[in-house]
DNA sequence: TGGTCTCTCCACCTTTTGGCTGATACCGGT
DNA sequence: ACCGGTATCAGCCAAAAGGTGGAGAGACCA
């Protein structure tokens, strides 16, 4: 069997660490390389093209992941992309999947669901931890609630208290566009003003 | 010089090896235990009687890290406990120090700023990561920023999304009133509209 | 090819919110 | 008795948000 190669980004120095260790500990695991930003990884990944990226969504500055997983899948569409993050929001998930993630590991999972996820992904097998399996099951079970990734995008911006005018120029679209697609989420959430929208959100999501 | 004895306790087995093989690094400090949740961290800690606790505030069931502070200091005064979590909310940090925790370190901070403050700790010095002290020195210095007993009220109402008018027949004021509250709660928060106040209120208070 | 989805944009209009100024009343401490 | 903080209310005005209806471009799929 042919040893998998892996790097890992995360911004925290311990995550890393705690990785490296206990991917460590599988023979047929090997990690060639860490980054700490999307920008490195980005680097990282064209230096040692690894068959596996593991990949924390909250970077502190910078490149976001969800950023950092499409430009790594658009410079290397096999590229397999595995997220690692402490949180299982519903925005998070769809924009993961949507640019081109092959699973979701949340940080509490046990080692065993980590070094499967992991030797699954070079397979093109998608594992994914069980509570975000039934995030997205319940998602397809009731597809008019399932935001789509634009609409999440903003979503996710509109949880930090930002202005119409603010997302329009966040995402570089019109007001007028930030306005239709606000109208949008209301009727799929089921709220009418922007302040349920992102105590609705919040609440939902585990967003912060 | 004496080797300082760590107990760590986090619900993501990826931060325990972390810490460990990071820790394990330094000649004069040596892991001694792992929990996973306030009740096993209790029970290590009578059983090993570590010198310092490394503790995450939030662990997934049962008690949290705050509770569990208490009575790690209930049951010896002098214990030293580091929190070392994700989120500087103002808080946790307030509850956290008010616990008895003697330092206060964010998950992404650099490894020599982590053995700083397990050495600071057994001599009693207190260590925290520059946001955090930041967010405390603010506090202090700023006493204007505490909400009234209303304000909070009208605040935690706010978070659930009401309209002014709502919100004015939910607490038999009028809707003048409620616009009078906002703005000085918007002063105090530092924020300009409702939505980054909900934003800033669930963020800093934990409320989901 | 036609239908559906998504993303983008526009105009018009109503409602809500926020900024500003000012006012009354109660309570507690100096 | 005075002052500071809190809670209550009012009116005015500008800005922001929300509702309605429509429309074009590109992707994808049957």
């Amino acid at each position: 069997m042919n040893t998998i190669s892996v790097l890992l980004v995360d911004d925290h120095t311990v995550v890393r660490s705690g990785l490296k260790a206990l991917l460590g500990t599988q023979g047929d695991i090997a990690v060639v390389g860490e980054a700490s930003s999307g920008e490195e990884a980005l680097e990282a990944a064209h230096e040692h093209t690894p068959a596996v990226v593991l990949m924390d969504l909250a970077m502190g500055a910078g490149m976001d992941g969800i950023e950092a997983i499409k430009l790594l899948r658009q410079w290397n569409p096999k590229q397999a992309v595995i997220v690692f993050t402490t949180y299982d929001s519903d925005a998070d998930i769809v924009r993961a999947v949507d640019a081109g993630a092959m699973g979701y590991l949340l940080k509490d999972a046990a080692p065993e669901e980590i070094f499967a996820a992991v030797r699954g992904a070079v397979q093109g097998k998608s594992v994914m931890s069980a509570p975000v399996a039934s995030r997205l099951f319940q998602q397809l079970r009731n597809p008019d609630e399932i935001l789509t990734p634009r609409e999440a995008e903003l979503l996710s911006l509109l949880t930090e208290g930002l202005s119409n005018r603010d997302l329009g120029k966040r995402l570089f679209i019109s007001e007028a566009t930030v306005k239709t697609h606000l109208a949008h989420i209301y009727a799929k959430l089921g709220v009418e003003t922007r302040a349920a929208a992102i105590a609705t959100a919040i609440r939902r999501e585990g967003m912060r």
